[in-house]
DNA sequence: CGCGACGTTGATTTGCCTCAACGATTGTGG
DNA sequence: CCACAATCGTTGAGGCAAATCAACGTCGCG
């Protein structure tokens, strides 16, 4: 039981649950350890679980058709991480979702965690409460990327998350902020303007 | 009762309601028609109410510190608008919700609905599964935006919601695709290209 | 009618991308 | 433990998509 305190402390800064849906709740979990730059979705692909992060850092991103990488979200330690439009819809998955670090993970099958949200009222809360705020945060990234130019999109990013900037590639960031590896780089190396 | 089909409807194409529910939520919700060009959520006021649209259309934008308007999304008719960050963290809005033609909306308060979504486990089940699916749409957009060309957004948007994208001004539908309003009327005077 | 809201069109500018070549660092097999 | 290849980051030249600025139609409404 210990061993689950990392998402059982994340889920009760929520709600409440009893020690019986506590046993419930994990014994559906799967406890999955990831090497560095291995894949848990995949294009075409049904991606079937949430995926809980203990310990590691992901990275979601995807191909255009141009061949190139956008990367939609960036995950470390106690963040959820999937393709969610495969896993709502149960359909094939766009997404590639990769571990950027040896990493482990805890794996809510579709199949055990959906039914268990219908029986249990405090976990229903949990992710309605969860998803509402990544829902808001997601809107704020939207304005983010369509008002303001890239160095600004960089700094604020850097302020907001020091941590994450430093820990993943640059041209993971890069990605992420919607500019070129190259076009970082050139704004990194510019002069400090006045904070 | 018969006036609340719409929502209700709505709500029991994902969860069931019995009736001493229906009842329960339906009063609460108030019905308040608003005028075009008026606002229901501006900058600096707590957003205090998930807003159902019942006949009409709302955009809810911001305004840069450039003084540019960006529109973060358009809704009609079996939508909800709100500013949704500050409805869930009760917090000062940031964006404008205003309606683009006379409509009626249901408004139901916060302190009434988040309670009820305590009590009443299918409407909590309700909001998780509709947000989760608005969050899964939302991230599709970022993609959208960050790596197509302006003129593929306009045709996919064009696509996608016909009858939305005739339905408002354009040049919220510019700001909406994160494009200047004169980029937009040149990409519409553009000879078709084959399909 | 006349004003305000909305759309168009053209000239010019610019932020960022692309391509290409070159360091620096890591890691891996011989 | 070194050699060589990946992997990741940097730098510069040139180009393009879209923004900006400015002026001018057009429609609907008070």
């Amino acid at each position: 039981m210990e061993q689950y305190q990392t998402i059982l402390g994340n889920i009760e800064r929520y709600v409440q649950l009893s020690d019986d849906e506590k046993h419930k709740l994990t014994s559906i979990i799967r406890t999955t350890r990831v090497k560095k730059r291995q894949f848990i979705v995949q294009p075409g692909f049904v991606c079937q679980y949430r995926n809980y992060i203990v310990k590691g850092a992901f990275r979601v991103y995807y191909i255009n058709n141009e061949g190139k990488e956008h990367t939609v979200s960036i995950g470390v330690e106690d963040w959820f991480v999937s393709d969610f439009y495969s896993y709502i819809n149960q359909a094939p998955a766009t997404f590639y979702v990769q571990a950027l670090e040896d990493s482990v993970i805890f794996q809510m099958h579709y199949d055990d965690i959906e039914p268990m949200c219908e029986e249990i009222h405090a976990l229903c809360q949990y992710f309605r409460l969860t998803t509402e705020k990544a829902f808001a945060y997601s809107r704020r990234r939207v304005i983010s990327n369509n008002s303001k130019g890239a160095e600004e999109r960089y700094q604020e990013y850097l302020e907001k998350y020091p941590n994450i900037a430093n820990r993943v590639p640059q041209y993971v960031l890069a990605s992420y902020l919607g500019i070129s590896a190259e076009f970082l780089s050139k704004i990194r190396a510019r002069p400090l303007k006045k904070s």
